[in-house]
Formats: C-alpha cells, structure tokens, sequence
RNA sequence: CGGGGCGUAGCGUAGUGGCUAGCGCGCCUGCUUUGGGAGCAGGAGACCGGAGGUUCGAAUCCUCUCGCCCCGACCA
C-alpha cells in the first residue's frame, strides 16, 4: 500500500519551467520523473511503479509468445559493433568511453550484435531455429537533440527482441509472431495506435512497420486513410502509377518563354501567351541530382518538390545523393538550369526517374533544354522515356490512398514500436551459420523488434492526460484505487484505512491519502494530478455511512454505501 | 551543427550600476482551520550557473565558458 503520509513525493503547484508538452510537465509536477540532465531522468517511487507495471505487461505478452528473455550489460566492449560497421554509422551518436587499460567500450545503443554473437556461440543446428530472445535494458545514445521529457531521451529503456530463423518463410513467421504479440501488448497498455508501413532502409531488410501512437506532440509524421485505415510512414506512402491516352495530344511543340527559370514565371508566361488555365500541376519539374557520382534527373510535377529522404529511401543501394551544383551544370552545357526537358537524357548521359504521376500517356509542359524556351505537349513514352518509376514527390495531406483513393491525412505520432525484418546481414557480418539438413552451413536470418519502454510512459501520458492532470489506464496506473480521508477526527482515517485493507485483499492495488495535515483540496488536486484510475473518498458522507467514488477519466461521481464501496470499486474496474 | 530563448532558495518568479537580493508556493515552530491547492504569527533556506574583467561599488555592464529549453538539421 502506498501511503501519502510517507510516500517519497513532492507534487509541484506550477509547471516547470523547462517542460513543455504536457507529458513532461505532469510527469515532473506529480513526482514521477525528475531531470538529471539534458535527455537523462530519475525516477521517483511513482515513476518506476508505472514504468515496471509497462515493462510487467510487455514481459508476459512475451513470454506467452514463447520469447525467452535474457540481458546483456549495457557497457560493451567496441569489437563487434565494428565489425558490422555500427561504430561509424552511429558516429557521434554513440557513447564511447576507456577503461583503464585505454581498452575501448561504448554504451550500447541496440544490441543486435551481442544477440547474434550470443546465438552463434550457443546454437549450430538447423534444428534448434526458430529461436525469439528478448530483453529490457537500458540503452545509450548521444542525441544531437534530446527533447520533449521522456519522449526524447539519451537514456531509455527499451525491450528489444531478435528472432532467427533459417529460412525466408520462417522469418515471416517469426516477424507475424512478434506483431501479433505487439498487438496484444499495446492494447492492453491502453494506446491508440497505428501500425504503418515504414521503409527497411539500407540494411538490407525486407519488411518493416512501425507502431505510432498519434499525438500532436509526436515527432514522427505519417500518412493516414480514415476511410480505409491504410498508414504509411512518409516514406514509405505509395502512389498510384495511372495511364492516360494520348492518342489525341497534338505534336510536341517549342515555344519561347522568355525569362521563366521557375515554374511560377513560367506558369504566368504560358497563361499571359496562350491563356488555357495552366497551373503548376500541368508542367514537369526535372530536378538534377548526383547519386554516387551519377547524373540523374527526377521527374515530379511542377508544384511539388522532391523529398530528397522519399527519394533515397526508395533508391537501394545509392549512398549519397546531392542536389547539382553550378559546378555540375559548367560540365554539362547542354544541360541549361531552369530550361531542362527529359527529351535529351539519352544525349546528356541522364538516368531518368520519375514519380508515379509521371504516368504513361500523360503530356506535360516541360523545358525544352535551351534557354528561355519550353515544350509543350510533351508526352510520356511518345516523346521521352522514363528509365524507373520511384517515389520521390513531397507527399501531401489530400493526395490518394494507394489502397481506396481516399484522400489522406497526414498525422503526427510518437513512435513506441517497430517491427523489422533485418535478414542476413548481421548474421553474415557476425558468420553466424547453422548446419542445414544436408549438412552445409547456411547463413540465418533475423528480425529485430523494438518497444519503448520508458518512451511509453511519456506516450500514454500524452495520449490520456486532461487539463487537470495525468489519467492513467487501470493496467500501468501507480495503483488502481487512490483513497483520501478527510476530516478533523480519526473516524475517516480509520475507515479509509478499513476500507483500503478490504481493496487491496481483493487484489487491487491501493494508494492511501492518510495525510492528516493536508487540507481536503490539496488531497482532491494531488489525486486528481497523479491519476490513479479510481478515487474514492472518505469523508463528509461517512455520517450517512456513505464515501464518495469518483472516475478520474470521467469525472463521474457517485455516493455508494461503505460496505459496497469495495464491489463497487471492482465493477468499475473491470 | 545552424537559428531563437533562458540560467536568481526545492519549485515558480521580481529585481537593468547604489543600502541587508524581494515575493508566492513548498519546508520548520506555535495557535486556529479541515469537501476544492486554509488563516495568523514567527523561522530556516541563495557564494544571483562558473571564470575573468570594467568600476569607489556588479545579480545588473563587457569577455570567455558551462548548462537548460524551443525550432531546424540529425536520429528513430
């Protein structure tokens, strides 16, 4: 039982100065969190209440899965983390420090390697895969910007589990496995989520979706169907190719246009000369770039630009892609800036992408590749060739559901789950290999699958708190039922503490306010400010052998007798 | 890393060259009070982020530095 009386807590009575979004403020006025520095938090009594009760349910969703856990340290020597080249891709993200011998470690910001290395070292039979291990630790990396409390941090404890597998089909089942329990386990945390599409990236994964729990103060920004329910990260969000005929477009036609390097000027030239209601959308924006030391040229319509990320995201295995620079175009003269048409990418050594609305069949406005003029009805296969389709448009609220043609919305959220299908890589990098049934050693392949866990706290505090404070679910709350006593005379206390022993045989968890110093209102505020689900209160309806029960969430109240105060406090929480 | 803001008691803050750094909350003591952050009286608590400088005199001006928050880049 948690007493107020002794309970190690300072509520604060004005929002700190330093917390802005509201999962911040609350945790620290309600004494669950204090700062230690940028991105680093201590957790008070209420605090690691909460963040066990998380860390409790993500534990048994595993473990029903048939998941084992372990635990690694979080101080690690360097070695193997070099060896998949995480050191340089980290970079100054990483915490590295020596010892004293000037041996290097660093303070693992994942642990891919050592899961791997550890099964290696344990396992070599076909026969012992599919294996799921899991762990909950706290991880280390050195944000640029750590932000917004909890949400943000440089240390955070997160559940991560690795899945291997031996063949491509097993690990599918091993990723569904751990989605479906990923299901389970945000349910019953209480979260509103969405799980979204996102992109494998460089590392060689197949399929990847991320958890977002949709909250204004979230950092991550993804698409969204209400109509169908389809979510994609911003990335990953894919367009409808169309086609269109073409049969009917007159023959491409050069036209002067003075003085329109932009599509603005030149949408105001095309309507002041030949009227017909042009707009950005009818003219194709032909943007140069480098990719590894290529020429290439990406197709979009005027009134959008290229989302470089998009763009890489969806171009495998290109390293670095830049924007030309003058440089770029004195070696290319035929290339004119502003004035540049896909007509000639053959003659200039171009590799033509081109977003999906580039659409076969579609005519568009264009650069004619000499300065001050453009083409006309150019047509997509007629008059020039796209050598590949990729996404790479900025994508916008409104454009269409690849799924249902609805317009989608775009939606912020905190990011608390990502599942991953990692493949071959680390297990190649690493060597690790199991003998087949054939008896040749065959390279495994793994999944890797992340919660936040502390993040978690900050996220369902985002997602259930009001104006008057934090309001938990019943499953993570500090304790399920939060009794005040109030009144001059030991009869309420005693009472409260009767009733409190009664609740707590029962199996709930109690939070007493047996403060006999404090007023009334600081009590209700204080209760109502640290969230526990249920409030009861023992006080002035005792003398009709009544106490009060109230629920945080909606402020609902009732007068119940004191002998049924109990059932009625395991009704309402059932 | 770029841009912006801010460091004064546990928390929130006032104080822009001049007396002993002020107030509210919280904390301690006493009395009163006890259903919505009580009242009165008394009290403890601050090297004004740090270092250096200017000045008869610096929380206040200057230089450097450290830290924190926000936006962006980055990260996921």
């Amino acid at each position: 039982m948690l007493r107020m009386s002794t309970l190690f807590l300072r509520t604060l009575r004005d929002d700190p100065a330093d917390a802005e979004v509201a999962s911040h403020r609350l945790l620290v006025r309600a004494g669950y969190v204090r700062r230690i520095a940028a991105g680093i938090y201590s957790w008070l009594p209420l605090g690691y209440i909460t963040l066990r009760n998380i860390e409790r349910v993500i534990r048994e969703e595993m473990d029903a899965a048939g998941f084992q856990e372990v635990h690694f340290p979080a101080l690690l020597p360097v070695d193997a983390y070099q060896q998949t080249n995480r050191v340089t891709e980290y970079g100054p993200n990483l915490f590295r420090l020596k010892d004293r011998k000037g041996g290097d470690y660093l303070l693992a910001p994942t642990h891919e390697e050592m899961f791997t290395l550890m099964v290696k070292s344990e396992y070599s039979s076909y026969k012992d895969l599919p294996l799921s291990l899991y762990q909950i630790q706290t991880k280390y990396r050195d944000e640029a910007r750590p932000r917004s409390g909890i949400i943000r941090g440089r240390e955070f404890v997160m559940k991560d589990s690795y899945s291997f597998d031996l063949t491509d089909q097993g690990l599918e089942e091993s990723y569904n496995k751990h989605r479906d329990a990923y299901i389970k386990t945000f349910d019953r945390l209480g979260m509103r989520y969405n799980i979204v599409s996102a992109m494998s990236g460089a590392m060689g994964g197949s399929r990847s979706e991320e958890f977002l729990a949709p909250c204004p103060t979230g950092e991550d920004t993804y698409v969204l169907c209400e109509s169908c329910g389809y979510a994609a990260n911003v990335e990953a969000m894919k367009t409808v190719i169309g086609h269109a005929d073409s049969s009917a477009t007159p023959a491409l036609k050069v036209v002067d246009t003075p003085n329109t390097p932009t599509i603005d000027s030149l949408v105001n030239v095309l309507n002041e000369k030949f009227g017909g209601g042009y707009t950005g959308a009818d003219t194709l924006k032909n943007v140069l770039l480098v990719a590894d030391g290529k020429n290439i040229a990406v197709l979009v319509p005027g009134d959008r630009e290229v989302d470089l990320k998009r763009l890489e995201a969806n171009l495998p295995g290109v390293l670095e892609i830049r924007l030309f620079e003058d440089a770029d175009f004195a070696k290319n003269p035929g290339l004119v800036k502003g004035y540049v048409g896909p007509q000639d990418a053959k003659k200039f050594g171009l590799t033509v992408y081109a977003d999906p609305r580039i659409a076969p069949g579609t005519s568009w406005v264009t650069g004619a590749n000499k300065k001050d003029s453009h083409a006309l009805n150019v047509v997509v296969g007629r008059d020039f060739t796209i050598d590949e389709y990729v996404e790479s448009a900025e994508v916008r609220a409104g454009d269409a559901c690849p799924d249902c043609a609805t317009p989608v919305v775009i939606d912020r959220a905190i990011e608390i789950g990502h599942i991953f299908q990692l493949g071959r890589m680390y297990a190649q990098a690493l060597d690790l290999t199991v003998l087949d049934s054939d008896g040749k050693p065959r390279v495994v392949t793994m999944g890797s699958y992340g919660i936040g866990v502390s993040r978690a706290v900050a996220a369902i505090a985002e997602q259930t708190h009001d104006e008057i404070g934090l309001c938990w679910p019943a499953e993570i709350a500090p304790a399920k039922v939060h009794i005040v006593a109030t009144g001059k005379d030991d009869n309420p206390f005693n009472v409260a503490e009767d009733l409190a022993s009664q609740i707590e045989k029962l199996g709930l968890s109690v939070m007493l306010d047996d403060r006999r110093d404090a007023s009334p209102g600081v009590k209700f505020k204080d209760a109502e400010l640290i969230g526990v689900p249920i409030i009861v209160i023992v006080g002035k309806a005792l003398v009709e052998g009544n106490v009060e029960v109230r629920v945080r969430r909606t402020g609902e109240r009732s007068e119940v007798r004191l002998a049924d105060a109990a059932s009625e406090v395991v009704k309402l929480l059932s």
